[in-house]
DNA sequence: TAGATATTTAGATTATTTTCTAATTATCTA
DNA sequence: TAGATAATTAGAAAATAATCTAAATATCTA
């Protein structure tokens, strides 16, 4: 739970998320999106795979990077649950 | 949200938050419930309140703390936002 | 008003995080 | 297999953040 905070308290690994929130991107399509190198997107997208909230795939030579919106539903949790809510509709 | 992200991060913050879903607590109170100095937690408080997390106020000498819940619900509709759903039940 | 208590602010130190360059690993193709 | 391309890893520098001590501010009470 700490990663999950921590990986999302960084704003450019939000914005890597919300680029693949559009699609699917290998890993210098992200780097594109940016001003920084490869070697720090890679070690961002390292902290948000621990993270669970993006999935890697290798595809030849590249590395192609989605979003895994599951792990979301443990934050919904946390905040229903410092909220005092429960979470039925979820 | 960048304040809101940032101030979720910190472990000690969040488990702040914990102390404060159970009931306000003045800032005496809340640095017992932690190994860190006053200042420290003094620190946090205006991180938390910073972000909205937090409300104050006086009463008399003391400083009383109290969750405000109301801020989380940009939290989820950034999650919805990121997940792709909408957030029709909330 | 003087002293006590509660909390914050200032400024420094330590720890963590972000970013960089250079080197390495993995894969593809001629 | 050699060279090119894609991405990561290693290690260092720079930027942020957490924490501390000491000092300041605010309020209460005798």
């Amino acid at each position: 739970m700490n990663d999950l905070f921590k990986a999302l308290a960084d704003p450019t690994r939000r914005a890597i998320l919300d680029e693949l929130k559009k699609g699917d991107k290998n890993a210098g399509e992200i780097k594109d999106c940016f001003n920084i190198t490869g070697a720090s997107i890679s070690h961002h997208m390292s902290i948000l795979h621990n993270a669970g909230l993006v999935l890697r795939e290798r595809q030849g030579q590249q590395i192609i990077y989605s979003l895994n919106t599951t792990v979301f539903q443990q934050l919904i949790e946390w905040i229903y649950n410092i909220k005092g809510e429960n979470n039925e509709n979820q």
